[in-house]
DNA sequence: CCATTAGTCTACTAAGTCTATAGAGTAACT
DNA sequence: AGTTACTCTATAGACTTAGTAGACTAATGG
C-alpha cells in the first residue's frame, strides 16, 4: 500500500509543479486546496526539501517551490524520497541492499528472482515518467 | 514490502510443488527445513487451506499438499490470498475497489494514472508466474 | 476403544510503523 | 519591532505485523 506520506508528497509536488515556479508557495496554501493535514505536510515538505526536490523561503512571501523543471523529475526519485526502496525484498533492492537472513542461497531463491522482476518493471515505469507527465 | 507472512506461504508452496501430491507433508517439517516459526507457519498453511489452495489430513500420517498441478498455480493467486491487494492504493483495486476519501476526482488524479500502470505491470507478472515457473 | 499424532481455532502480546498533533524556535521581510 | 512562515523535536493514538500459548478436534493404528 501506498502510503498517505507519498501521496500527500505527490499530490503537493504535483500542485508545485503547476505554478510558476519563481513564486514560493504556502505549506498552508497546498494543505487547504489538496485536503492535506497541515502539521502532516509539513513534515512531508520538510523531508522533499531536505532532499533537495524543493526549496524553501522563510518570511513573509515565503513558501516551497520547485528546484528543477517537472520534466527532470522522475518519479523514481520521489518514491525513493517518500516511500522508500522500490524492492519489495530487501535482497533485490538496489540502493538499500540487505541478505535474507532465512534464506541460504539467494542465486537459488525463487522468491529473490521473482521480486527481481517486479522490481525491474515498476524501476521502469518510475524512472520514465515525469512530474510533467503526470500534470497532463 | 514483502510480508514475511507472504514470504513464509510462498516458500511453503514451492516445498510442497518439490513434494509427490499424494504424500501430506508435515507442518513441522516444513517449518524446520525453511527455518520458519512453527506456530506461525501453521496459521500462514490454514489460511492456504481455507483458500483453497492447499488441502490437509488430520492424524498420523496426515498433513498438507498442494490441491492443484503447480502449474495451474498462478501467483497472483497467491499474492491476494497472501499479502492482499496487488494495487497500492485503493481506487485501482480490481477486487477490493475504494474511492479516495482525499480525491475529489478519480479521471484527473495522476496518482490514479500512474498507479494503473504499476498495477498493469505487476498484475501481468504474477498473472504470467504459476508455482512451477518458480521452481526451475 | 484408547493412545498418539497432527491439524484447527481463538486469544493474546510485544514491537514497530503510520498518521497526525503540539509547541517552541529561527529566519526573513516590511 | 512585529509579523509571517518555515524548522525541528517530541509525542501520542491507532493500526499492523510477527510470533506465542493453549485448548480442541479428527484420524490412525494397535
Amino acid at each position: 500500500m501506498l502510503s498517505k506520506k507519498t501521496k500527500y508528497g505527490i499530490k503537493a509536488l504535483i500542485y508545485l509543479a503547476k505554478q510558476d515556479r519563481n513564486v514560493p508557495i504556502q505549506i498552508a496554501t497546498i494543505s487547504e486546496i489538496e485536503n492535506i493535514s497541515l502539521k502532516f505536510l509539513e513534515s512531508i515538505l520538510l523531508t522533499l526539501r531536505k532532499s533537495g526536490l524543493l526549496g524553501s523561503k522563510k518570511g513573509k512571501g515565503g513558501g516551497y517551490y520547485l528546484l528543477k523543471d517537472p520534466k527532470e523529475i522522475k518519479m523514481i526519485t520521489v518514491m525513493r524520497i517518500l516511500e522508500g526502496p522500490i524492492a519489495m525484498v530487501p535482497c533485490v533492492s538496489l540502493n538499500y541492499y540487505e541478505k535474507c537472513d532465512d534464506c541460504p542461497n539467494e542465486g537459488e531463491c525463487a522468491i529473490h528472482r521473482l521480486m527481481i522482476q517486479i522490481r525491474d518493471s515498476n524501476l521502469k515505469i518510475y524512472g520514465e515518467t515525469s512530474l510533467a507527465d503526470l500534470i497532463h
